[in-house]
DNA sequence: AACTGAAGCAACCGCAGAGCC
DNA sequence: GGGCTCTGCGGTTGCTTCAGT
């Protein structure tokens, strides 16, 4: 939230990440994989290092990424794994799904730490004290925590890497690393996207139980208006899989943009695979 | 309203380790 | 074994926002 943009002396683009970017890194990973965090960007058509790719993939931008507020047990969890492991924020974060070890290291030292400090303090200071101000000390945190992201995106990764190595250019794909045509196949069952304008009995079976939406964008502003009057969409986590012409990505869905619901991805359900909506 | 210091956190940097040739 | 590349980790930086004056 905070680099101004600035270019280093290979020319590489650092700072703060636009929404453009990100949607280009999304896109790319989603569709292709992390196959080499260093050749990725120009092939993903940013003029960022691979570091700092990876770095916005691991810690902003992957699925079920968890933001917003620690919950009591995650403080508690954290806390503990601090005495026990010391700054391997690595292995603390393991322990915590969803959480990123940057993000950990962040709150221990703006919150934790201090929280820590301040009952040693006061339990060195006045042993009496000490059951209130433990307790005090992890409690005071808003459990709003901020639901996970899993659907479209962890499926879409997911089967992803499960699929070997991936290039996305053919003009520059070297044989040994092109993805074989079965995995192609496989992949564009996942990524399929057209299709026709569902009717109202259709909408009104996306229930909120089933999320995440994939979404196709064709301009249709009379769905996209029913979807928000009805509440559907725009209460869930819903990630957008989004298609303008040869341009491909996958956001976080909004809910005053254009777009049509072709499918779903439903984590609960058994399979794994797409559902499309609509025959 | 303007200023200032603290807090929060995304992003960068440098290093270490693993893997390959 | 040595050199190189790549990835991942932990420490640190620095910009934005917030709260206090």
């Amino acid at each position: 939230m905070v680099r101004t943009p600035c270019r280093d002396e290979n020319g590489m683009k650092k700072g703060t990440w636009t929404p453009e970017e990100d949607r280009k890194l999304i896109a790319y990973v989603t569709r292709y994989g992390c196959w080499n965090w260093r050749q990725l960007p120009r092939f993903a058509g940013l003029s960022r290092c691979g570091k700092s790719c990876r770095l916005r993939w691991m810690n902003y931008l992957r699925p079920n990424i968890k933001r917003g507020n620690y919950s009591q047990e995650e403080e508690e969890t954290i806390i503990k794994l601090h005495q026990q492991l010391g700054n391997r924020w690595s292995a603390i974060a393991a322990q915590l799904p969803g959480r990123t070890d940057n993000e950990i290291k962040n709150h221990w030292h703006t919150n934790l730490k201090k929280r820590m400090n301040n009952k040693h303090y006061k339990s060195s200071s006045s042993s009496s004290s000490s059951s209130s101000s433990s307790s005090s000390s992890v409690t005071q945190t808003d459990d709003q925590e901020t639901p996970n992201c899993s659907g479209l995106v962890e499926l879409a990764v997911d089967q992803l890497t499960k699929s070997a190595t991936i290039l996305p250019n053919a003009d520059e794909t070297a044989d040994h690393l092109q993805v074989p045509q079965t995995d192609h196949d496989h992949l564009d069952n996942i990524f399929q996207l057209s299709s026709p304008q569902p009717s109202s009995s259709e909408v009104s079976s996306l229930t909120t139980d089933n999320a995440p939406v994939v979404l196709s964008s064709m301009n249709n502003d009379d769905w996209v208006n029913y979807v928000e009057e009805d509440n559907v969409i725009s209460s869930m986590e819903a990630y957008a899989d989004v298609q303008f012409g040869n341009d491909f990505w996958t956001e976080p869905f909004l809910a005053d943009t254009s777009y049509i619901p072709c499918g779903l991805l439903t984590p609960s359900m058994d399979s794994e695979f797409f559902y499309p909506l609509f025959d």
